[in-house]
DNA sequence: TATTTGACCAAGA
DNA sequence: ATCTTGGCCAAAT
């Protein structure tokens, strides 16, 4: 089991309707690199298996999506999750943590 | 082996 | 509020 694997692990675990950040997630995953997780994701070999677009920025920003933060707004509008017009979430709200 | 890059973060100016 | 800085970690070059 390599970093990014884990990492695709635990984004499995990521209920609809919720959220995680870049932050909590490298922590679980017991590392302190938050970048390391979102550069696991981008290249993010299984897409579609994998929920990548339940991650956001620790200030609630939805960050980036290798297919464009509009479509990552757009999956995470239809799981239930408000979007604000700014690519933002509520973390109170949403957050998920491991 | 060394450097750069990236879907990041927190603290300072 | 915006920008810079230094720090973080893994993968790619």
């Amino acid at each position: 089991m390599n970093f990014e694997e884990q990492c695709y692990e635990l984004l499995k675990k990521i209920p609809e309707g919720k959220v995680t950040t870049y932050k909590h997630l490298a922590k679980a995953l017991g590392s302190n690199g938050a970048r390391a997780v979102g550069n696991a994701c981008r290249k993010n070999p299984n897409a579609p298996q994998v929920p990548c677009h339940r991650v956001v920025k620790s200030d609630g920003m939805l960050g980036g999506y290798a297919f464009g933060v509009d479509q990552k707004a757009r999956l995470l509008r239809k799981e239930g999750i408000a979007v604000s017009d700014k690519l933002r979430v509520n973390l109170e709200e949403y957050l998920f943590e491991f």
